[in-house]
DNA sequence: TCCGGGTTGGAGCC
DNA sequence: GGCTCCAACCCGGA
């Protein structure tokens, strides 16, 4: 049995390759996970607890394409529909079907760990060999961390400095399968409709402008480094985040997190267009470098208890979050009043996909830039509802945007106004994402409560009407949170705590008195005076 | 203890 | 578009 989890593709896949080589017949079975697609009545937006339609649907039709695939080799995907727990199912399968060997790619999430240590136990037990190759990332998060001496890195740097070259994909091609085997009693149900899974009317839910599976992931892919001089000059910080139409970036996070595509062949494929160019950046800015950053996130999620939640993480600052449902709910629906953030977070709600610096811009602002509201909050909110959400890279740049981990110059602040505006002054992408904001003049479109009535009157949105008034006053959220930013530092440096060294930091209420004194001002370094 | 470096800030200047 | 300054963070290595 090759059990497809992620790895939702027929190129490079090593648990396959292993299986048909092993095997007479061979099963390739895809459980569908009731935790997973349960649709929740109380879900801000139509879809499960754990996922947006926009997911679903990219997962259904990676589904769809990988059982056309498979079909065209002779074979076929089995989908089988767990009750409750998908590895029930799965251990269900094995003993029915008489499996000798089951092969599925190693993934390093929590949830996959336990679902997957419950399927080998029982394996174990029954006598069914196990193969789970590494194949999602780059490189084996473990192994990483082993060559490290046991130590997780914690840098970019530091991760690059031992990873060394990824090893190659699997390049063979085949045209042919072993058949799948008997599958007694089970009923075989082909890939559902999303209509079907019972989200209800979902008529007027946008469909995003990327569709799911592997044959799509490989023609975006050869579309995209067609170009190669954008391949060498790529600079992930340069993007323009405001671009729609045609996005500055790949599009490719959604395949790689289904698997639709290997990260270890896009690698390989980006190497063979920088060995036919004179020059191209490197990471951790270039295009290879983020496939880095991928591997970075994992590696360090894999190594670090705790590492999606603030408390018990021990990479992650402790900071005083304010509790807001008001200001929270403002956000995730698209609401603040700043069109620059919700536009972002209504392209979200769209098309369960942004560019990465838009993500810094709303992230930035529901943290630590303007709200200060926790970044978990967010965390959820993108993880429900991007189409690439990732455990790993979602939970590793909220804690780095929040500037709870990584990244640590808090003072650092995406402007809701003036970052959007130098990439597209004309606010294109506000308009095209909030209809009520499309005759708005362009002097004003990113700060609409600032239009002269009669302005607003003839733009037919009047502000705190048509569109919210501003949650927030940016100029002085964003020094709130800088305070507080800083004093939630000072109560996390570890000398803060230990009276008996001389240049222990001031504490929150002591830093405060410290610099409440009529001359504070003249000493800079206040925690060194002792 | 010091110093250099850190994918992606903003504002003002040329 | 690129430079400097702003005010100042943490980390890793020496």
């Amino acid at each position: 049995m090759v059990w497809f989890r992620k790895g939702l593709r027929v190129h490079d896949n090593p648990a396959l390759d292993l299986a048909r080589r092993g095997a007479a017949r061979v099963y390739p079975v895809f459980v569908l996970d009731p935790r997973y697609l349960r649709p929740d009545p109380d879900a801000p937006s139509p879809g499960s607890a754990r996922a947006g339609v926009a997911r679903v649907r990219f997962l259904l039709e990676s589904l769809d394409d990988l059982d056309s695939r498979l079909r065209r080799l002779g074979s076929r995907l089995l989908l089988l529909r767990a009750r409750d727990d998908v590895s029930d199912a799965v251990c269900a399968a094995l003993k029915d079907w008489n499996i000798g060997k089951l092969y599925f790619e190693s993934d390093t999430e929590p949830y996959a760990l336990t679902r997957d240590m419950r399927v080998t136990d029982f394996a174990a037990a029954s006598g069914i060999e196990v193969f789970s190759p590494v194949s999602h990332t780059l490189f084996d998060p473990a192994e990483i961390i082993e060559k490290n001496g046991c130590r997780t890195p914690l840098t970019y740097q530091s991760f690059l400095n031992i990873a060394g070259e990824p090893p190659a994909p699997l390049t063979e091609e085949y045209s042919v399968l072993p058949p799948i085997g008997d599958t007694g009693e089970y009923e075989l149900f082909s890939v559902p409709k999303l209509e079907e899974l019972g989200y209800g009317d979902i008529s007027q839910e946008h469909v995003p402008p990327f569709r799911g599976g592997e044959t799509e992931a490989l023609k975006r892919m050869r579309e995209s480094l067609q170009d190669k001089e954008w391949v060498a000059k790529f600079e992930k910080p340069k993007g323009d985040p405001s671009a729609f139409l045609k996005p500055a970036t790949t599009v490719l996070s959604p395949y790689l997190k289904f698997g639709c595509l290997s990260s270890r062949y896009f690698y390989h494929c980006i190497q063979d267009v920088y060995r036919s160019t004179k020059t191209h950046t490197k990471p951790p800015v270039s295009l290879t470098g983020q496939l880095l950053w991928r591997d970075f996130f994992y590696t360090v999620s894999f190594g670090t208890p705790n590492f999606d939640h603030m408390k018990g993480n021990k990479i992650c600052k402790q900071i005083p979050w304010r509790e807001s449902e008001e200001l929270f709910v403002a956000w995730r629906d698209g609401r603040t009043g700043y069109p620059w953030i919700d536009a972002i977070m209504i392209q979200l709600r769209k098309w369960g996909w942004m560019h990465h610096l838009a993500r810094h811009s709303v992230a930035c602002f529901l943290t630590r830039g303007d709200l200060f509201i926790h970044w978990e909050k967010g965390r959820d909110v993108f993880e429900r509802l991007l189409i690439d959400s990732d455990w790993a890279i979602n939970n590793g740049n909220w804690l780095w945007l929040s500037c709870s981990s990584f990244f640590y110059q808090y003072h650092r602040i995406y402007s809701p106004i003036s970052f959007g505006k130098k990439y597209d002054p004309n606010g294109d992408y506000i308009r095209h994402f909030i209809p009520a904001l499309k005759h708005m003049p362009k002097q004003y479109i990113y700060e609409p409560w600032t239009a002269p009535l009669s302005v607003q009157e003839k733009a037919r949105c009047i502000i705190g009407k048509d569109y919210p008034k501003p949650v927030v006053d940016h100029a002085a959220a964003s020094k709130e949170c800088r305070d507080r930013m800083g004093e939630a530092y000072a109560s996390n440096r570890p000398s803060g705590g230990d009276p008996v060294k001389g240049n222990k930091a001031l504490n929150s209420r002591q830093r405060k008195i410290y610099e409440d004194a009529p001359d504070s001002s003249k000493s800079k370094h206040p925690k060194k005076s002792s």
